[in-house]
RNA sequence: UGGGCUAUCGCCAAACGGUAAGGCAACGGACUCUGACUCCGUCAUUUCAAGGUUCGAAUCCUUGUAGCCCAGCCA
C-alpha cells in the first residue's frame, strides 16, 4: 500500500490525508473515491488545477478512483463549449478519469425520485411563495426566519403539486420545492432551503426533457452518493453547507454516506481570475482572449509554455490547508524553471540586436561549430551553428562607458562569444543621434571553443547569432498584468493594470535551428529565459515566441 | 453585533503536551563558456494578544483581537 509507505517515510501529511487515513483505519470506508465536479460555465484556471490534482492525486495515492463529473444542474449558465474545454484542460493536466465521465444531469430521474421520497417522509413541501417572499421569510443573519405558509400541506397535495411542477403546469418561479428543516436555524442554509425550481429551459445535455431542476445543495450529495464518492472535497465557502449535505444524505438513507471536506482555494498574488474582470479585459482589447499568456487560465498557462509537470509541482509545493492564503507568483516561476532547466535545448537568440563586426575575420568566411544543446543534459545532443564576420549581439552587452563590475563589451575589453572565440572590442560607430549602430572587435583564433585554450580568462561571456544566417522572429515579453505596487484593485473596484504587461519585440534574431520549432515547443534562450512558440499567432515563416519566464539574475544593469 | 472557519518567518507550510521541519523569496560566499545552474552558509529564543494550567504549551483553558464565508429559485 502506497499509503503505508508514505506513513513510513514520515512525510508530513496534509489534513485531508489525515482524515482519510483515519477513515480507513476505523473502517468508515474501505476505498478512496474522489471527483472533480465543475459546472460547465467557464474556463478552468490555476485554482481549479489545485482541486483537480488534489482529487486525482488522492485517488492515485490510495489506489482508489477519480471521477470526472459535470455539475450541470442550472441550464441557464451552462454550455457544451465549456464542457469540451474543461475536458481538454483536465486531460492536459494529466488527471485521468478513465471511463468515469459523468453528468449530474444523468441523475435527474434519481434526483426527482429522491425529492418524492423526501415529500413522502414529510421532509419537503411545495411552496407558492415568490422569490422575494422567500427572502423576506428567511429572516436575517441575526433574526430567525418565519414559517412558510405552505409548510404544512399534506403529503398528497405536495406529491400532486410537485408532479405538476415536473409536468410543466407552472411557470418559472411560480412554485418551488423546499426542504423542511428549521426556519430558526442560525445557519441560513438550513432555513428550509429550496431544493427544486421550475425553469423552462433547454438543457445542454437533457434538452427539453425537464422543466424542473434540482439545486446544488440537494443535487450534490446525491451525485456523490450515487457514484460512491467517499470523500467529497470542496472549497471553504461550502463549510456552512455541510450540515445540509449531511441532512440530505441522512434523510435519503444512503448506505455509504460520502463525507464533505473543505479546503482553502489557491490564490496567486497579483493575478486575475474573476470571470467578469477577464471578460472586461477581453472586451477592452487588453488581452487577446481567455488564453492570453498573461492570464492564469489553464489554456493561458499552456499557451505561455507552462507544462503539466510544472503545475503539478507547484500545487504540491503550495500544500493543502484551511487558511486563506495567496501564494507568491515566484513559486510558480520556480516550478517552471525547474522543469525546463534540464529538459529543454539552450539556444542563442538576440532580442535587442546590435551588429558586432570582427574586423580581423576574413570577409565571406564562415565556419560551422558543433555545440551541445544542453551542457547539463547530454542526451539532448548537439547542433551546428555558423560563425562569421558579422554577428548580432544584445545592445545591452556593449557600453561605451561601462560602470564598475560590467563584464561585457566596452572599448578595450575582451569577452567570450559563447561557443566560439574571445573577442576584444576595438571601436564602435554612432549615428547622428548618438546611438551606437555597430561595434567593432578583433578575435583571437587561438581561443576557439573546444581548443583547450587556457592562456587567459575572461570575466564575461555573451551570446550572439550570425547576421547572415539568423532567422528574424517576434518575441513577446510579459510582466504581471497587475501593477504590483498597489495591489489588484483600485479604489473604484477596477483593476490596477500594469501598462507594461506586454512588450512585443519584432526585431529579434534567433539561430537558424529554431526555424523548425512548432507550436508549444519551448527552449531556453541563453542568458534570457525560457521561451515557447505561440500556438495562436506563430507561423512557419513568422515565428512568435512567448517568454515563459526569465532566468534569475543577480546583476542589474545600472540605468 | 447570529452562525461557521482561520491566525506559525516577506510568501506557502509542518509540528497533534516533550522544547519551532521544509520549500519559495532574500542575503552572503565558492564555482562557472549563461551575472544562469550547482554547491556552501545566513534567515522565527518564538507561534495574533494578554492571562492561566503544567516539570514542560504553537499545541490545553480563559478573555480578547484580526481576517474570510453565509440572508440566490447560482455553484
Amino acid at each position: 500500500m502506497s499509503e503505508n509507505e508514505n506513513i513510513e517515510k514520515n512525510e508530513s501529511r496534509n489534513f485531508i490525508e489525515q482524515i482519510i487515513d483515519k477513515d480507513l483505519q476505523e473502517g468508515v470506508c474501505t476505498t478512496v473515491h474522489t471527483r472533480f465536479p465543475p459546472e460547465p460555465n467557464g474556463y478552468l484556471h490555476i485554482g481549479h488545477a489545485k482541486s483537480i490534482l488534489l482529487n486525482y492525486g488522492l485517488a492515485k495515492e490510495y489506489g482508489g478512483k477519480f471521477n470526472m463529473r459535470f455539475d450541470d444542474t442550472n441550464p441557464t449558465k451552462e454550455r457544451v463549449e465549456f464542457v469540451e474545454s474543461i475536458k481538454e484542460d483536465i486531460k492536459w493536466l494529466g488527471a485521468d478519469w478513465e471511463d468515469r465521465l459523468f453528468f449530474a444531469s444523468d441523475y435527474f430521474g434519481q434526483m426527482y425520485e429522491a425529492a418524492v421520497k423526501l415529500i413522502r417522509k414529510g421532509k419537503a413541501y411545495v411552496s407558492d411563495l415568490t422569490a422575494e417572499q422567500i427572502r423576506e421569510y428567511r429572516g436575517t443573519l441575526t433574526e430567525a426566519g418565519k414559517e412558510d405558509p405552505n409548510c404544512n400541506r399534506s403529503i398528497e397535495e405536495n406529491l400532486k403539486l410537485f408532479e405538476d411542477m415536473k409536468n410543466g403546469v407552472y411557470k418559472d418561479g411560480e412554485k418551488v420545492l423546499r426542504a423542511k428543516i428549521d426556519m430558526a436555524s442560525p445557519n441560513m442554509n438550513m432555513r428550509d432551503p429550496v431544493i427544486y425550481r421550475v425553469a423552462h429551459m433547454t438543457h445542454h445535455n437533457t434538452g427539453d426533457q425537464w422543466c424542473i431542476y434540482p439545486m446544488y445543495d440537494f443535487a450534490h450529495p446525491i451525485e456523490d452518493a450515487i457514484e460512491g464518492i467517499t470523500h467529497s472535497i470542496c472549497t471553504l465557502e461550502f463549510e456552512d453547507h455541510r450540515p445540509l449535505y449531511d441532512w440530505v444524505v441522512r434523510e435519503l438513507e444512503y448506505e455509504n454516506p460520502p463525507k464533505q471536506i473543505e479546503f482553502a482555494k489557491l490564490y496567486l498574488t497579483n493575478v486575475v481570475t474573476g470571470k467578469r474582470y477577464i471578460k472586461k479585459l477581453v472586451e477592452d482589447g487588453i488581452v487577446d482572449g481567455w488564453d492570453d499568456p498573461r492570464l492564469v487560465s489553464i489554456a493561458a498557462l499552456r499557451r505561455r509554455g507552462f507544462t503539466p509537470d510544472s503545475i503539478q509541482k507547484f500545487v504540491e509545493l503550495c500544500g493543502v490547508s484551511k487558511s486563506n492564503s495567496s501564494v507568491d507568483y515566484a513559486m510558480l516561476e520556480y516550478c517552471i524553471r525547474e522543469d525546463l532547466k534540464l529538459s529543454r535545448p539552450r539556444m542563442m537568440a538576440v532580442l535587442d540586436p546590435i551588429k558586432l563586426i570582427i574586423d580581423n575575420y576574413p570577409e565571406g568566411q564562415t565556419e560551422s561549430l558543433e555545440v551541445p544543446n544542453n551542457l547539463e543534459n547530454e542526451s539532448l545532443g548537439t547542433r551546428q551553428i555558423t560563425f562569421s564576420r558579422e554577428l548580432y549581439i544584445e545592445r545591452e552587452d556593449f557600453m561605451e562607458e561601462p560602470p564598475k563590475k560590467y563584464f561585457r563589451l566596452f572599448p578595450g575589453n575582451e569577452v567570450r562569444l559563447m561557443n566560439a572565440y574571445f573577442v576584444t572590442c576595438t571601436d564602435f560607430v554612432k549615428d547622428e543621434n548618438g546611438k551606437v549602430t555597430e561595434v567593432h572587435c578583433t578575435y583571437d583564433p587561438e581561443t576557439k571553443c573546444g581548443s583547450g585554450f587556457q592562456g587567459r580568462k575572461v570575466k564575461g561571456t555573451i551570446h550572439w547569432v550570425s547576421a547572415a544566417d539568423a532567422v528574424k522572429v517576434q518575441v513577446r515579453l510579459y510582466e504581471n498584468i497587475i501593477d504590483e505596487e498597489k495591489g489588484v484593485y483600485n479604489e473604484d473596484g477596477s483593476l490596477n493594470l500594469n501598462p507594461n504587461s506586454l512588450t512585443v519585440l519584432t526585431d529579434c534574431y534567433a539561430e537558424p535551428a529554431l526555424k523548425q520549432a512548432k507550436a508549444y515547443d519551448s527552449f531556453q534562450f541563453v542568458r534570457q529565459g525560457f521561451f515557447c512558440v505561440d500556438a495562436k499567432d506563430s507561423k512557419e515563416d513568422a515565428l512568435v515566441f512567448n517568454r515563459i519566464v526569465s532566468l534569475k539574475s543577480s546583476y542589474v544593469l545600472p540605468k
